[in-house]
DNA sequence: TCAGCTATGATACAATATAACCTTCGTCAA
DNA sequence: TTGACGAAGGTTATATTGTATCATAGCTGA
């Protein structure tokens, strides 16, 4: 089947993400699905545009990077309509971990601001950088941008 | 003296910056620089690095470009703390137009959410893309990424 | 079967960003 | 005055991220 190939991209970019636990670049991932025969760049941004769109992964782009969605309930394979779930990321700059969160009344206030605009949202990223609980106690310098 | 080259190139980033009225990516930028001697890209990042740290010019992560700040009142250019003021941008995808706003309560509830956690915000990063109020009036389509 | 569609693959290239190094200019002490 | 020093800027090259383009393979339905 000309899909299974692909599947089993997206499969691998997803265990390469949740293993590393932090983000990763396409070309990082294209380094680690290379042994299983992915050689170009795009191979790489067409299975993720593919996990984006149903959700399971999240692009940071003060990262240009991807993590896999940490609110494992809302997987959609299947599903007619995928999540337009919005999340929110704390990016600590020390030790390079990024933090999901998803806030009910967070999201409510930002879309009430944009309807005051009569703006109309599609999709939203709200990035913070700083340092995590465990590097602020331990005093961990930003080493990351 | 050392420093008014680079003063003038600052002053140039935010006229084209200021007339364009919309982002500029740091390469567009290069091109309107050239007939002022610019260039390389490097001399628009270091001028665009300080503008960023004066507050007068906002990086828009997922365009990788950068617009003028519009909250005029707040510039900073002689004071000694530069300002840590959180915005937020709705970025049109029809016309391509920014809108910057900024929100107290929102920002207030945002550090809240990140407060739980431990986690020590540094800057934060709120874009949400769509389209604006009169894209929406006039039915104009999604011609921006 | 075979035309048409979609997914995939390969190559090249465009766009964005930074590294490494050097020059210039101002400052300041001797 | 002058020479060491440091900060700022310039030059060159290169790293990183992202796309365009075209060719091919394999399903699908008439």
């Amino acid at each position: 089947m000309a899909s299974r190939k692909g599947t089993q991209h997206a499969t691998n970019i997803m265990e390469a993400l949740t293993e590393a636990a932090r983000p990763l670049s396409a070309y990082d991932l294209l380094d680690r699905l290379r042994p299983t025969g992915v050689a170009a760049p795009l191979t790489v941004y067409r299975a993720l545009d593919k996990l984006m769109a149903s959700g399971r992964v999240h692009r940071i782009e003060s990262l240009n990077a991807f993590v896999a969605c940490r609110h494992g309930e809302h997987h959609h394979d299947h599903a007619d309509t995928p999540p337009p779930r919005a999340v929110g990321f704390a990016i600590c700059d020390g030790c390079g971990t990024v933090e999901e969160f998803s806030d009910a009344d967070l999201f409510a206030h930002l879309n009430g601001c944009l309807a005051a605009k009569g703006f109309v949202p599609r999709s939203s990223a709200i990035e913070v950088h700083g340092r995590c609980a465990g590097c602020v106690r331990g005093g961990v310098a930003e080493t990351q941008p």
